[in-house]
DNA sequence: CTGATTGCAAACACTTTGCAGCAGA
DNA sequence: TCTGCTGCAAAGTGTTTGCAATCAG
């Protein structure tokens, strides 16, 4: 009884950790060269997702980019849903898991924050990097025989008085 | 337009990293002073839900524990959740979230594994700790004016051939 | 004895999906 | 034209909750 190998039900979306291959290129031409690439189109409903996420800054969920949406000319939840698996495939969003309703995404291209500090007496989420972290990460991958391919970290703190 | 700063809607439920108070007390006698403490009961039902999660090593999902108790005699699905709160908040249950799903846990009396690298090719889940990480996070922390309380760190790589 | 607990089923919240009509390339 | 796309509503999935009966302390 009970096993000590966990296997996800599903192939775990890896969270691209900087490096990709986007650094300057503007992400609209990333889409639609991903989007091309894998015989896709470029809708005007992709084009205004995109736009209302780039907008964004820092974490958002899905909900809050249709609630964005809601001004200029509306786009349907459904749609939504499905245009951030597509721009979670092209690399330009990475998706972050806080707690078990619902999934928060950052745009890769904006700034280099991948990792969270959590406050634990209000919630609120602070966005770093460290570098430092990056190169023990890939030592420990390594160690275990393995290749980063990205990671998450989600550090939880009480305020310091 | 767009925040900066996400506040999570929900109180983060703070994963304790280690060193908390019940290195070799058995988990039972920890479980029973928290219940006290709080006025609640020490049922049967909340004794065979910590037995199962102790059975099993590494992680599990409430769903294993409900597989689990079906054979021993039957609990209810609502009080395995129910009962996984209060072990959390006892200090004696993990909870991770590896995707927008189901989430897992992890008996942190156990082993000292808190940490995660998964497979991108098979979904597979290595667990791990690193005390070089654990001194890297508190001075994260320590830098941002914060005082580590947990931590969660999912670490995804391809096998290195 | 009294308030906490249980199982059941219904409710929830977020996400996914089937389908008929629409529209890029 | 020929796929792929969209919106809608329905279905899914893991988790939570209201309630009446039950039980621990």
């Amino acid at each position: 009884m009970s096993r000590s190998t966990l296997v996800l039900p599903e192939r775990p979306k890896l969270p691209a950790s900087g490096g990709g291959p986007m650094p300057f290129e503007p992400a609209c031409a990333i889409f639609r060269r991903y989007l091309r690439g894998q015989k896709l189109k470029f809708t005007p409903e992709r084009a205004m997702i995109l736009d209302a996420a780039l907008r964004r800054e820092g974490l958002f969920s899905a909900d809050m980019l249709v609630v964005d949406l809601r001004s200029a000319g509306r786009v349907s939840r459904a749609t939504v849903y499905r245009t951030l698996t597509h721009l979670h495939d092209a690399g330009i969003l990475k998706q972050v898991f806080f707690d078990n309703r619902q999934s928060y995404f950052e745009v890769l291209t904006h700034g280099q924050h991948n990792d969270y500090l959590i406050s634990v007496e209000d919630g609120r989420v602070i966005e770093f990097r460290s570098d430092k972290l990056a190169r023990l990460l890939d030592e420990i991958c390594q160690e275990h025989g393995f290749k980063r391919a990205g990671h998450q970290l989600h550090l939880y703190g009480t305020q310091a008085e």
